[in-house]
DNA sequence: TCTCAGAGCTAACGCGCGTTACTGATCGGC
DNA sequence: GCCGATCAGTAACGCGCGTTAGCTCTGAGA
């Protein structure tokens, strides 16, 4: 910059309202033409740092996920997430950093990324129903928007609609005449979504009078082996369910896998929904009916939040639900067939 | 700090001596433990961004992603990706940035991030066989390393190699009896994976003294939907093969079910072998034989070349190659049953 | 001729830190 | 009792930029 000023024949300041574009004072049209050619020739970049530095902001948001180094590598839905943040941030001019925190580390480490001003704000993935951690960070006005509903409504935070959507699982599966329904979730019940989706499916049991039977439920832990153990729990009981509701595609898959290994058929024996709507869903044998989780617009209602948090705007309402779709396919079927 | 400073009685310069441990100089160790509890106390973190802008360093380094919205919400590696890159880069206090470039866009958006100082370097994903854009950018100095490989050796990448994946792949359906044997890539041949997929592919066929047929060679683009058109086509043929190997088992999903659609069945009347181990593979009917690619190595290896790179460590060799690992399962099938 | 307004530009400060050059105090050796 | 050598600590600069206060010069009005 100081180069720039110097073969421009003109001071340094000169060359900051120049290129930042200062209102119509200070600086003559003539000059400012002749300064903005010299960036251009000498290829002048901004630093960064120094332009952070006396802003105070960096323009970088990190997304915070809060898994282990197994679950973060078999999301299948960080691509979706990632371009739907992207897609909100990058036309603001706001960057985006990921940082792996797992679950039972000590929280603190990505406290430190805003206290040490190296993100403005921060965005945290797959919170739990209680999280302390979170609350201190709210409190102490660090902006945050979560990815997953907590305990905490006034903490801004978008998820998508579990209870809604687990509701509709089972109320389609009862609707099919399944009385009998099991229900392996997706993530230990510390988890705010398998607990949303849990409450989704006693309720749908419940309105539909069926007494709920605590021995059909069972958790899975984000992975595909995680539904196998369940799901052979589930079939070995005394009087095993004609339905299961399965919290996330991908825990599903390792539960087919079960029934399978059994001898049983999916659906002819066995009915299962599961719920995210994984891409290759509808590749599966059968192609697996599920409620469709729309990845990519959390990340971009994610991503819109945390924007108007950093710029200080008041939002509508902390917290943001989006709607779910069933998508029938073929993994389900009428008890009476 | 310079609160830290004056609650300690000394100077900021003391506490920056004691804060960083300078050797065992100029500060006595009772004033050093004052002031590291002085700082404890008053819970201070320093400031990044003033860090940066003295050290020059930024600590940051960006996965530069070069696909549209689609390919970059389907891909299936990225998390697998990520994982293996903070695993190398978070233990050296390296950041993680991701940054997306389409790739018809004007290249330099990502050129900007090096040269005013947003990071230190860059991890450009899916080059093009020939990319200027890359060539210069090595050319000016910037920390580079690609995330597969170009047909320029000297600039640093890290790739699993294709060729010798696809050539195994290909002698496996040869040694089943196959001898008619098409190909539909994973990727326009301007993408380099692509292109040595269908080397070894050749290979594997000149070497068993197969005539490759022009008419076997198809592309696909990335998404599962662009295998189904390929491989209609193939089934079109007057001599159909049978047996296809697929670049990427997402590719292939659409051309398993374009298969499943002309009333066709795998693998008794076509084999088909895909590439790159998708989590899901095991769980197709029937599990999908493939070529497995370490993307968490991948990840693994490139965080740590960068690293290496912006330390000025001379690298052993600028371009590394993972082995891969034929996966059989049982989408092929002799020719002869 | 003097004043005053505004246009056009610059000197200088501060953002928070690492680091170098320097000062003042203490101590052992002759 | 004096001197050089260490020890303990500080003042001040610079990283690259945004920004405020102020400076100079021109031309018009009185």
């Amino acid at each position: 910059m100081r180069d720039v000023a110097a073969a421009a024949g003109v001071s340094r300041t000169a060359v900051s309202f120049a290129l930042n574009n200062i209102p119509n004072r200070n600086i003559s049209e003539a000059t400012r033409q002749r300064i903005l050619k010299v960036a251009r020739d000498l290829d002048y970049a901004p630093n960064t740092q120094a332009l952070n530095l006396v802003t105070g902001k960096t323009m970088m948001v990190a997304l915070v996920v809060r898994k282990t180094t197994q679950q973060f590598a078999g999301d299948a839905f960080l691509s979706e997430m990632i371009e739907g943040l992207m897609q909100a941030l990058e036309p603001e001019g706001y960057h985006l950093m990921v940082h792996a925190a797992h679950p039972n580390a000590s929280g603190s480490t990505y406290r430190d990324l805003v206290r040490t001003r190296k993100v403005d704000g921060l965005l945290i993935s797959s919170p739990m129903v209680h999280d302390p951690e979170i609350r201190l960070l709210h409190d102490e006005g660090t902006p945050i928007v979560l990815n997953g509903a907590t305990d905490e409504p006034d903490i801004p935070s978008v998820d998508v609609d579990n209870r809604q959507g687990a509701s509709v699982a089972v109320r389609h599966l009862i609707a099919l005449g399944h009385r009998r329904i099991g229900h392996i979730s997706n993530a230990p019940f510390t988890y705010t979504a398998s607990c949303h989706r849990l409450e989704g499916y006693r309720k749908a049991l419940a309105d539909a009078g069926i007494l709920a039977d605590e021995r059909l439920i069972h958790h899975g832990d984000f992975t595909d082996e995680s539904g196998y153990a369940p799901m052979l729990a589930l079939l070995d009981l005394p009087e095993p369910p004609t339905a299961v509701f399965v919290g996330s595609d991908t825990v599903a898959l390792g539960a087919l896998d079960a029934i399978r290994s059994r001898g049983r058929r999916v659906p002819d024996d066995l009915s299962v929904i599961g719920f995210d709507n994984i891409p290759v869903g509808k590749y599966l044998t059968p192609p697996l009916t599920t409620v469709h989780l729309p990845a990519i617009d959390l990340g971009r209602h994610a991503g819109a939040m945390i924007v108007q948090v950093l710029r200080g705007d008041l939002l509508p309402s902390p917290t943001v639900s989006l709607p779910t779709r069933l998508i029938v396919r073929e993994s389900t079927r009428s008890l009476s067939e």
